[in-house]
DNA sequence: CTTCTTTGACCTCTC
DNA sequence: GGAGAGGTCAAAGAA
């Protein structure tokens, strides 16, 4: 999608522009009328007339150059703050980044806890083919609140406590519902064929049984349960891998396809140089991207169309008025300017 | 008619 | 080997 960047043009004064000395005759907007009328005036009026206008100009100036002061300290402080959240999602982006290119990068070649393990002893095994179709012990638990878009990832590798890795991928989701919604739906973006249901023994509410119905060899499963403590929370349990591009379908972000959640799909780009601060959130993060790798995309995806709506726009253009606003020396010296700026005062 | 969901029966695993 | 629980099948019904 092509959102055009947020900028957040504060221009409320520009430190280069408020040189004093340019507060004569061609000084800037907040002095230009007090500055032009005594140029124009010059010629008619008496000594005192001028003497007294000087002395205002140049208490004008004094005020105004404060004022400047002031605004580029806010700025600084602005910048200051941006750059420190841009260097924490920074370093929370490398963080999950590598861990992902850690995880899909040992799909042929288990880390270390895992890795090395004996040939697995001929226990009692399932004679059903439904176990060994995948390719992976690794388990990731995620957390995701629909709600607010917050999503919480956990990767975590789990051998089998036996030994007997059977390489299936095993993925938890937790996805906040409508109560209401007994349909126990999780939209993930893939098609879902249920096959079975049944009551557990841990949770008065049914387990559900998906299989992936996209393709029809496709080996990934999926059970979709309500959480026994949050009957809003369902968490839903995917098993093994698609062996299928993910179906596409209209109103999702192609460039937000990050799998596992590893990278925040918008970058923050800050252009300290002036007074323009520009938040971009159109670039993608530049982290990985796995196509067609998982269930994952869709936390990322609601995010990345959270980020590019209209509504988040307005939100983060009104909180960064809050903070300026909410800063009692600046809409004090604020006010005070304009009050002696207007005419009469 | 086709496709999907429901649901009871059956299978497998673990204790 | 039996019981209980989880997982799957497949017929029946619904859409
Ligand atoms: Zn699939």
């Amino acid at each position: 999608m092509g959102t055009a960047p947020v900028c957040l043009d504060l221009m409320v004064g520009r430190p280069m522009d408020r040189e004093p000395s340019l507060a004569r005759c061609t000084g800037s907007r907040t002095e230009a009328g007090i500055a032009s009328s005594a140029c124009s005036r010059a010629p008619s009026m008496t000594n005192d007339e001028a003497k007294i206008l000087e002395a205002k100009l140049t208490q004008v100036s004094e005020e105004n150059r404060r004022l400047t002061e002031m605004i580029a300290y806010l700025y600084g402080n602005q910048a200051k703050i941006l750059e420190a959240k841009l260097t924490q999602v920074s370093e929370e982006n490398r963080r999950l980044t590598e861990m992902i290119a850690y995880l899909y990068g040992n799909q042929g070649q288990q880390p270390a806890s895992t890795a090395g393990s004996p040939t697995p002893p001929a226990g009692r095994k399932r004679s059903r083919d439904s176990m060994d179709a995948s390719h992976s012990c690794d388990v990731e638990i995620s957390n995701r609140n629909v709600g607010t878009g917050e999503a919480e990832h956990v990767d975590v590798d789990s051998p089998l406590s036996n030994g007997t890795c059977r390489r299936i991928k095993v993925k938890k989701v937790c996805t906040r519902i409508d109560p209401s919604d007994t349909s126990l739906v999780v939209k993930d973006g893939y098609q879902w064929r249920k096959y079975g249901q049944k009551v557990t023994r841990d949770n008065p509410s049914p387990r559900a049984y998906f299989r992936c119905a996209f393709a029809p060899s496709c080996p990934v499963k999926k059970k979709v349960q309500r959480s026994a403590e949050d009957s809003s929370v369902v968490e839903a349990t995917y098993e093994g891998e698609h062996n299928h591009p993910r179906p596409t379908r209209a109103g999702e972000l192609p460039g937000c396809t990050t799998q596992g959640g590893g990278s925040v799909p918008c970058s923050i780009s800050i252009n300290s140089s002036g007074p323009t601060i520009t938040l971009d959130l159109t670039k993608n993060g530049g982290g990985v991207q796995v196509l067609d790798a998982g269930e994952a995309q869709p936390d990322m995806k609601k995010v990345c169309r959270e980020v590019a709506s209209p509504e988040f726009q307005r939100a983060l253009v009104e909180q960064m008025a809050r903070e300026l606003t909410g800063d009692q020396k600046f809409t004090d010296a604020l006010a005070a300017a304009i009050l002696r700026k207007l005419p009469d005062y």
